[in-house]
DNA sequence: GGTGCGATTGCA
DNA sequence: GCAATCGCACCA
């Protein structure tokens, strides 16, 4: 069962939280499907959180995060590596998930962000796609139950100061495809 | 119009 | 430990 609008529309930290589990689905140009399950994400907010590309404001690279959730927001980093959220939440919040590892029911899995959208084959194309459309969804996969989920500080916004401390990465414990911390 | 750097990764 | 590599945020 594919994940529907409602599910965006509420705090990006629950959204965040929920993912886990779930399975990202990626249709390839020729029509073949890959799948794989979320085992680590991280909530961005809105307008306050330092470590968010939305913190100064909309920008051309950041509006698809001002856009009702259900979208993608895909950018490129370091000049080389792709990055793939999940919009969350109402119109102008500017909240967003980032999906940093998955692994596929053949036990294949992706760890960090550059290396899961090269796995599902993601790009800038699909900036701003609807997460409700033909090439890239959610479905409902297996959700981790409450004692499996661990919180951690998000990796690499140190610039971010205090932000960079609040617990905002979710993880499936003890997962081999995502790193201790 | 010029400049500095990043929500990372792979290799020495 | 560090280079790769470029879109874009920010300043002038």
């Amino acid at each position: 069962m594919r994940l529907e609008k409602p599910f965006y529309l509420r705090d990006v930290r629950d959204v965040a939280r929920d993912l886990l589990g779930r399975e990202l689905c990626r249709r390839l140009p020729g029509g073949v499907v890959l799948r794989g399950r979320l085992v680590e994400v991280e909530a961005y907010l809105g307008a306050g959180d330092r470590a968010s590309h939305s913190f100064r404001g909309l920008t051309p690279r950041n509006a698809p995060m001002f856009e009702e959730g259900g979208i993608a927001y895909v950018y490129l980093v370091y000049g080389m590596h792709h990055c793939l959220n999940v919009v969350t939440s109402s119109r102008g919040d500017a909240c967003a998930v980032l999906l940093r590892a998955a692994e596929s029911p053949n036990g294949v899995s992706a760890s960090g962000p550059g290396r899961l959208t090269r796995a599902f084959s993601v790009d800038r194309s699909l900036d701003r796609a609807s997460l409700l459309g033909p090439d890239l969804w959610l479905e409902e996969g297996e959700p981790i139950p409450d004692s499996a989920v661990r919180r951690t500080a998000r990796i690499g916004v140190d610039y971010a100061g205090a932000w960079s401390r609040r617990k905002l990465r979710f993880v499936v414990a003890r997962h081999p495809a995502v790193s201790a911390r």
